[in-house]
DNA sequence: CGGAATCCTTGTAGATACTG
DNA sequence: CAGTATCTACAAGGATTCCG
């Protein structure tokens, strides 16, 4: 029942990935959207997605992240493959950051998501608000 | 600047919403990202999406989760509009939550970035391991 | 059955200072 | 400029116990 993955499917099926393997570690789905869902990533992604950035521009362009965050975010980025670093041994020296391939085909799902927030965001509020009156 | 929200829209413009608002709490977008973003929310979502769920079936279903990370995401989904929780005076009573129209609406871009890790969660390990070899 | 309350451990993230 | 190192604070999350 397992050789071939064919492509998607239904709800039930997406759902049984997200829980395949015992612990979250396990689960192959899960272990990548934790990737993708950190606090910063998604706007990291978001901003390398109009165009390549160097460091310092990155952090002048997110205004509340700190250089920490910055670092370490551009490298789990990098690990899993989304994020491209090229150093420039100029001096003193720039590192240029840029989506790559994989990075850009995980932009697309991700800008819908974006998107569908941008488009909501207010009946979230509403929601909250009444959730918090009657509570 | 806040008049109309109109559709979208360029990379360039989806990522200015979100860096609207000087910290994370003022960005409309990121606040409404950062519910959907939790470590068990986008799976009880795919879960609900299927069909309702009581909460002791969610349990059984969720291998890894707490009843208390259980009872935490269910509140803060509800508080979002995302699921509806809905009481059945029997004895013992039972409790079924199910996904509120906005929550299906919220589902659909949801599902895309899930099925696009499913389809490339080997691509990420792969980066992984190469990145940490040379590292 | 479906939680709430408590305690305790770990992870996440900020501030600051220093380096090639 | 683009980081690294350390130290600290707080929030996220697990285990356990109790309740209507």
């Amino acid at each position: 029942m397992d050789g071939k993955i064919v492509n998607l499917k239904s709800k039930l099926e997406i759902y049984k990935a997200m829980t395949a393997g015992a612990n979250f570690a396990d689960c192959p789905v899960r272990d990548v959207m934790r990737g993708i869902n950190g606090k910063w990533s998604p706007l990291l992604v978001m901003a390398l997605a109009e165009k390549p950035y160097r460091f310092g521009e990155l952090r002048r362009l997110v205004p509340d992240i700190s250089q920490r965050m910055l670092t370490q975010t551009l490298l789990e980025l990098q690990r899993d493959g989304y994020v491209h670093r090229k150093v420039f041994p100029t001096k003193p020296p720039s590192v240029e950051y840029s989506l790559t391939d994989l990075g850009r085909s995980m932009f697309h799902p991700l800008y819908q998501l974006v998107q569908w927030a941008e488009l909501n965001h207010e009946a979230v509020r509403d929601a909250r608000t009444a959730f918090d009156a009657q509570a």
